[in-house]
DNA sequence: GTCTATATAAGGATAGAC
DNA sequence: GTCTATCCTTATATAGAC
């Protein structure tokens, strides 16, 4: 830990930044360049400490993304051991982890909109290191929305979910940009939040 | 016309290559000299037709904004006058042009997902140009479904609103990627799709 | 209108001193 | 670990011949 407060390592203060230029003018819109200025660090920094442009971007995921889905999938374990669990419940169990993430730093905003670009940008080499590291969690999401759901075939299913992840995901990345109201608490405007968003989510899903 | 494009102009071949690459590459992924080569013509081609990038990226948007949104509001003028109308009418004004024009053309297809680009990025000028230039149509719309969801406080519907276009145009942007299953034709296809969302997103909206 | 050639800037990445 | 300096590539944009 360092004397003074506000002085984050190197490493870390790269990662931040980065985070925030990423979320703001997307990966090949945000230069090293950029990144190592607001950082206040050289630029040769990035390289030493990431290797490239490529692993850093990798690593802003991975800094938040290992965090988000452990608690995803504790939550989710935690319905599944409820026999009478809902659609509901399941949805709470992918929004709300999100949702305090994108409540608790300032940094967990910005990685929400990063999760939204993700999305958007349909990059064949991000969209493969996501899945190869994360795809796991998805899947036992779809697999706890299929019992659920057992009209739907598999084939609707799926592009459901897609929608839904992909909804879910740009609200929650539009929503930490809405300025709440100062008389609602954190927690209570997070609340109201997961409450609206798991409705639509679930309407949707049942429709 | 055959998909082989032999006597289109070249400020046309250029428009359509770059529709296509600013949808897998993103605005700033996609360089002009991606763009020239694509379209075989030459790297000085751009400039001496649309002076710089940034007109090149706002005329891909007008090239299909121009007519999708003369549709949308041709549809929603309709609707408007059927004095029994309902929210799903008004979704299928919003949904069906976009999904028609994303169908009849292989362009059509790319420039749903540059549109689902524009949403994800939050850029400024971007999106002060579409608002500039097509916020009176969403303006349209926000109108109709304030009258058919008057249970809804302005905030809490605009906020409903952006979600739900920023999901339909998500969801027609990955659509368009999705094959569709040979024995059922390109309309019959097209219909279930626009049916599937607009119950999607009036579940959403009513919930 | 289209070409070649080039100006000028910005990008990612590295070498080597400290 | 951090710096300066630099390499090499790519970028946007323009000038001027044809």
């Amino acid at each position: 830990m360092p004397p003074s407060q506000p002085n984050f390592s190197t490493k870390e203060r790269i990662l931040g930044v980065a985070e925030t230029l990423f979320a703001r003018h997307g990966f090949a819109g945000a230069s090293l360049r950029q990144v190592t200025a607001a950082a206040k660090v050289n630029l040769a920094a990035v390289n030493y400490h990431f290797g490239s442009k490529e692993s850093l971007i990798e690593e802003v995921f991975r800094r938040r993304l290992d965090e988000l889905n452990r608690y995803r999938l504790a939550a989710l374990a935690a319905v599944n051991a409820n026999p009478e669990h809902v659609l509901e419940d399941v949805l709470d169990a992918f929004v709300r982890p999100a949702l305090e993430q994108s409540m608790d730093s300032a940094g967990g905003a910005a990685f929400v909109r990063v999760l939204a670009r993700a999305y958007a940008e349909h990059d064949e080499r991000l969209r493969k290191f996501l899945s190869d590291n994360y795809g796991h969690v998805l899947r036992e999401f779809a697999t706890a929305f299929a019992h659920l759901l057992p009209h739907l075939d598999k084939e609707e299913l799926y592009w459901r979910l897609d929608i839904v992840a992909g909804a879910l995901t740009y609200a929650m990345a539009d929503f930490g940009m809405i300025k709440r109201r100062g008389e609602t608490s954190e927690a209570t405007h997070r609340e109201r939040t997961a409450e609206h968003l798991i409705r639509f989510a679930a309407a949707g899903l049942r429709a």
